[in-house]
DNA sequence: GGATAAAAAGACAATCATGTCCTGTTTGGT
DNA sequence: ACCAAACAGGACATGATTGTCTTTTTATCC
């Protein structure tokens, strides 16, 4: 249903959400949420190139957000690295029924606006405020400040 | 949001369901829901396979829906080509948080349990008694009974 | 029984998503 | 000035999706 890459945008944005305004490497967040490095670069170009990312290169340097987590809704980053497109003409091609579509396609196109609605609603912040029963995503985030220590000391 | 093949299966469905009973060819099917031909070929033995349709070969053969169109939902169809996969278990592998999932992929199992739920609802025979104010899909199906018509007399 | 119509099945091609690797470029620290 | 850290970008590999083509099997009609 949702891509891979849509995946792991969402995860590496939240990785940043935990502590806004520090740089975080595509080290640390592929290291942090099981995403593999070198793909998590190019995911993070997309989400850089939106704008809805900063990125500082060499020493100290890494990536943030630009917008609070409070801000930030989840449509956003989906829409940078993997839009969902909405169905506005007829996919057969028969120009006369748009822009109302037929019923089969206007209920398909329902089912994406109420994804679409969804994720515009839901906002970074929201996701990290949530009660959790489960604990460990943000326990693995938070559980470090600076390096990632994931098996050595 | 959702692949070419589910696209093809509804199509193909609903072409069906205009007259229950009649056997379809994959040839009239396709051309009369711009599919291509032997790509459709594929999606109807999936179909057949499932369950959801059965197929008659040899001369007056074609394809058929098992079920009344009031009782096929969308959601059979598009489970039998290309099954809508909710997050059942969390996909970093962190087994601390099954079955209740970390709040994004609640959020995004979430939405997939909407879409599903949509397609569930749906039958068949809703899509066909739909009001149009567009008229071209149902037309271009219920204007012959037989023959493909497509372009020659 | 033979001709024909139709689905079934498998081989193949093209495209896209995913993932890896290498090289270049920018930046901060010493 | 130099070195090391980090992102940027491109080339490549792999696998899934989509699509085409050919052959085989099954059925109907005469």
């Amino acid at each position: 249903m949702f891509s891979q890459t849509v995946e792991y945008a969402l995860r590496a944005v939240l990785c940043l959400a935990h502590t806004p305004g520090e740089p975080r490497t595509a080290q640390y967040i592929a290291e942090t949420m099981s995403i593999p490095q070198s793909y998590l670069a190019k995911v993070m170009q997309g989400l850089v190139r939106q704008g809805l990312v900063t990125s500082q290169r060499g020493l100290r340097g890494g990536f943030v957000l630009v917008n609070e987590p409070a801000d930030q809704s989840l449509l956003e980053i989906v829409n940078a690295v993997d839009p969902i497109k909405r169905i506005e003409s007829c996919p057969l091609g028969i120009e006369s029924h748009n822009p109302n579509l037929c019923p089969l396609h206007r209920r398909l196109d329902a089912a994406i606006a109420s994804v679409e609605e969804a994720f515009a609603e839901t906002t970074l912040q929201e996701i990290l405020d949530e009660p959790i029963e489960c604990d460990t995503l943000i326990e693995r985030v938070t559980g470090s400040t600076g390096n990632a220590t994931k098996d050595g000391s």
